[in-house]
RNA sequence: GGGCGGUUAGCUCAGCUGGUCAGAGCGCCUGCCUUACAAGCAGGAGGUCCCCGGUUCGAGCCCGGGACCGCCCACCA
């Protein structure tokens, strides 16, 4: 425990570590499962690649789930923040391979079996850092029930759910057109592809017509396809090329007949209006080809190197058969036309690779009777997404669908529980019985394992205690870019296997870009390390920093956002040093309040406890932990702190400043749990944990409407004669002699005296050389060495023609008979009582 | 090509179902070591709420058009 006598700062460095320390010892965020799920509250953290370092989407996440869970956990629900990481197939795979690569090796050379201890080693080495670092955070997860997608069990539920839905039908394989990633040497899906923007040649070759009659004009940026080339096609509706349906083309280097066939999809304004079929390279020309019955034919293998059916040029790289196939041309005249043409080309997301679409044998899933209960869960609102717009694009997704290419040629991840001999398929759970069964090499896609991570982590298939406490879970917390990928298929996979939705609400939190609007990215030097942040200001005030960040689109990072956290962090420290320096430890419990300005802050405590609970089962973060800010600065200390100094602190005033205290850590102890856990721990008659402790809950007794308003008007009035004696240049010490001329401070006028350094008198003797409006009357000043006469007369002159100013717009407003007429009577109302009170004090000038 | 979001103080952002809504934090200026906090306190200056029309008694807020910025989806060889 730190010194509150003698530290006037907050040291997170010092206390974080050891604050993590009594919370991961007390057990509380372990919880046995009992229960349902639905008296419980329950968070499956989106699990970070096992090879993961923390980032800032991870620190905004973990925030906004911890906030979450401690709150729930302080309000009496059993919470389980569900903790693990995932296998990341390609990602863990590339980087074992990079560390063989050091050591002079492949995993090729070694083999699969070894490279697949390689990468347990690995694991077991580097796969603590991520979670080590969710700690720093202060995040409440269960650590002790930590999961990982490769788990046996886990394996067990992935098999199973293969296996099922194989016997079902929805689990095939099918020679299809893949995105190839020639980086991980595997086949990815349509998700994990991004566009990039490239400039290109733009190719017109010439294909002569059989007849020899002529010719036609095609246009590429792949010359090299050509040589899969199986048809040629126009629009049926193009009159200058209708001669040429039916008729054959020679595709020139090869010789083969090319039938011209017409398709709508060609289209008659682009190029030459005559385009080249390549049903074996193009995802596109692989419809076609298919609307067509064309022949397949591929030419580009899976190393990225030309392949046998490409003559000539098998076993040259792509790119090397491209420039002899262009010399062929230019040879013999067949380049009609070259120019720079820039447009988008795929490229793997993992391995930056541009993608090669080719026809391969692989796995697929059927989506079509998975996605309509998924879309329903939402329609319905069994599974509410905030915000509201991102449910749009959630069912609109669904609504079209595709097969899902699960099948990846990897050797880290769940191998298809798949084997074959000669033309026999075998799947199964259990490896088949007999001689001569090979197994499939491949393994599923992350995302597949990644879809049953509610349920699987609490033990499905089986009827576990886990099983029934937590799942459902409660709240889904995720970023924009994995709602398909993830949260889409954890919905379907859900429905389907675990009967009934993962989770009732989903939160798409705000993506966090560099501070000059550009995407946090470790190439282009604009990554922010939360760690770092950490390091300068705590793990309090990063996580009300990005909480106060958060947003429902995306924000900048905000330095100056974190920094506020700080200073609430250190303002909390400093505010609990006053009173516990001040109090009477021994003060009974509960609040004992004797004064107006007791019953203002009890009632304004009630309100922020109300806020804060609301603005949290909304999902608003922002102004949640902004709201407390606000309490902490604008009432307890700049107020209510500087209105008790004048007291003596006996044990009802002790008692009610600590019980404000009290419920104001608990109250902001899920935003920023590290300083309020140590300030509690500070507070006379401490027992346990302030993460144990039960949330304030807002007590309609001690609201108090009069009170409220009697402080309103006193800090209205100190901050007007604050304001007057700052301008006036009036020293800060000296006590003005004045008279309070106003309704309203009968109880309330030696705090105004106190806080705004005035001498109040009463009676009428003295003429008042200022007066300064304050709510319900004025101040008259009385010192007159104090009042510049001439500085008064010009300040009146210009209070003046702002009251008829205000005057004649209240008066043309109340003479406009529209406005009369139809505006709420109680506006109305309201106008005329201003336009009143100004009146009156125009006249008092 | 289709869809979505944004444009408010020097900076980053709040502004709920149109009526004290023109705000906060930071920055800036002035003054204070006032017995919790100088990483503090008090006070102050700063805005044609992107532009043009419209609806309304009344418009950052609603409608139409435009400009610019960003994101998502689908993609013309």
């Amino acid at each position: 425990m730190s010194d509150l006598t003698s530290k006037t700062r907050f040291e997170p460095a010092e206390a974080e570590p050891r604050i993590m320390e009594r919370w991961l010892a007390s057990g509380l965020f372990h919880v046995e499962p009992q229960g349902t799920a639905a008296e419980n509250y329950s968070i499956a953290i989106p699990p970070p690649n096992v090879t993961g370092a923390l980032h800032m989407g991870h620190a905004l996440n973990g925030s906004v789930q911890d906030v979450l869970i401690r709150h729930h956990r302080m309000r009496d629900r059993r919470s389980e923040w569900i903790l693990g990481t995932d296998h990341a197939g390609i990602a863990t795979q590339k980087q074992v391979e990079r560390r063989l690569l050091d050591r002079g090796t492949t995993r090729e050379a070694i083999g699969r079996e070894a490279f697949v201890e390689e990468v347990w080693k690995w694991r077991k080495e580097f796969g603590g850092q991520i979670i080590e670092q969710f700690k720093r955070l202060g995040a409440s997860c269960d650590y002790d029930r930590e999961r990982f997608t490769l788990d046996e069990s886990y394996h067990r539920a992935v098999m199973k759910v293969f296996v099922d839905l194989y016997d079902e039908g929805l689990i095939y394989r099918d020679h299809y057109m893949v995105n190839w990633d020639p980086g991980s040497r595997s086949a990815i899906s349509d998700l994990e592809v991004e566009d990039r923007e490239v400039t290109d040649t733009l190719y017109s070759i010439a294909y002569p017509l059989a007849d020899g009659s002529g010719e036609v004009v095609v246009a590429t940026v792949r010359p090299e396809t050509m040589l899969a080339d199986t048809a040629v096609a126009v629009n049926p509706a193009d009159e200058r090329h209708a001669h040429l349906i039916g008729r054959t083309a020679i595709l020139p280097l090869v010789g083969r007949e090319l039938p011209i066939i017409a398709d709508d999809y060609v289209k008659t304004d682009f190029g030459t209006g005559c385009l080249k079929i390549t049903p074996g390279h193009d995802p596109n020309d692989f419809e076609i080809g298919r609307r067509h019955g064309l022949q397949e034919i591929g030419v580009i293998g899976e190393d990225g190197r030309m392949t046998q059916d490409a003559g000539a040029y098998a076993g040259m790289t792509v790119a090397a058969a491209q420039e002899a196939v262009v010399a062929a041309l230019r040879e013999q005249g067949l380049l009609r036309a070259e120019e720079p043409y820039t447009h988008t080309v795929p490229v793997s997301h993992r391995s930056g690779e541009r993608i090669e679409p080719l026809i391969s044998l692989q796995w697929f899933m059927n989506m079509d009777g998975l996605a309509p209960p998924a879309i329903e869960a939402v329609t319905s609102g069994r599974v509410r997404i905030h915000p509201e717009s991102q449910a749009r694009r959630y069912v609109d997704w669904l609504e079209s669908i595709r097969p899902w290419c699960i099948s990846r040629q990897l050797w880290w991840g769940h191998q298809l529980p798949v084997w074959y001999r000669g033309e026999e398929t075998y799947v199964g759970l259990e490896e088949p019985g007999g001689e001569g069964w090979e197994r499939d090499p491949d393994v599923l896609d992350t995302w597949f394992s990644s879809a049953l991570w509610p349920f699987a982590t609490l033990g499905w298939p089986d009827d576990t205690p886990e099983l029934r406490a937590f799942y459902p879970t409660d709240v889904l917390s995720t970023a924009r870019d994995i709602l398909f990928l993830w949260v889409a298929r954890m919905v379907m996979m859900g429905l389907r296997f675990a009967g009934d939705v993962p989770f009732s609400d989903v939160y798409v939190h705000s993506v966090i870009q560099a501070p000059d609007g550009r995407r946090m990215s470790k190439s282009l030097g604009t990554g922010i390390d939360p760690l770092d942040e950490i390091d300068r200001h705590g793990a309090d005030a990063v996580r009300f920093g990005l909480l106060a960040m958060s947003s429902t689109q995306d924000v900048r990072y905000s330095p100056e956002k974190v920094e506020q956290g700080q200073a609430l962090a250190n303002k909390l420290f400093n505010a609990t040093r006053f009173v516990l320096l001040n109090v009477d430890p021994d003060a009974p419990a509960g609040p004992r309040p004797t004064t107006v300005e007791d019953r203002w802050i009890l009632s304004r405590l009630q309100r922020i406890i109300a806020d804060t609970h609301r603005r949290l089962d909304e999902f608003d973060f922002a102004k949640a932990a902004l709201g407390l800010y606000d309490f902490v600065y604008g009432e307890l200390c700049d107020w209510y702190l500087e209105l008790v100094k004048g007291r003596a602190f006996d044990a009802d005033l002790s008692a009610t400043l600590l019980h404000v205290l009290r419920e104001t850590l608990a109250l902001a102890h899920p935003f920023i749990p590290f300083v309020t856990e140590e300030l509690w721990d500070s507070m006379p008659r401490a027992e346990g944990l302030l993460a144990g402790a039960r949330a304030p809950v807002p007590e309609a007794a001690l609201l108090d409407e009069a009170a409220e308003a009697r402080i309103a008007a006193v800090i209205g009035a100190v901050t007007a004669v604050r304001s007057w004696r700052s301008v006036a240049g009036v020293p800060p010490g000296a006590r003005l002699p004045a008279r309070l001329s106003a309704a309203g401070y009968e109880d309330t006028a030696p705090l105004v005296a106190r806080l705004a350094r005035l001498q109040l008198e009463a009676g009428t003797a003295h003429e008042p050389a200022a007066t300064i409006p304050v709510p319900g009357g004025a101040v008259e000043l009385l010192a007159s060495d104090v009042v510049d006469p001439e500085a008064e007369a010009r300040k009146r002159d210009a209070r003046r023609h702002e009251l008829e100013a205000e005057v004649a717009r209240a008066e043309g407003r109340l003479a406009n008979a529209g406005f009369v007429a139809k505006a709420p009577a109680d506006l109305v109302d309201a106008e005329r009582e201003k336009l009143e009170r100004l009146r009156a004090e125009l006249a008092a000038l």
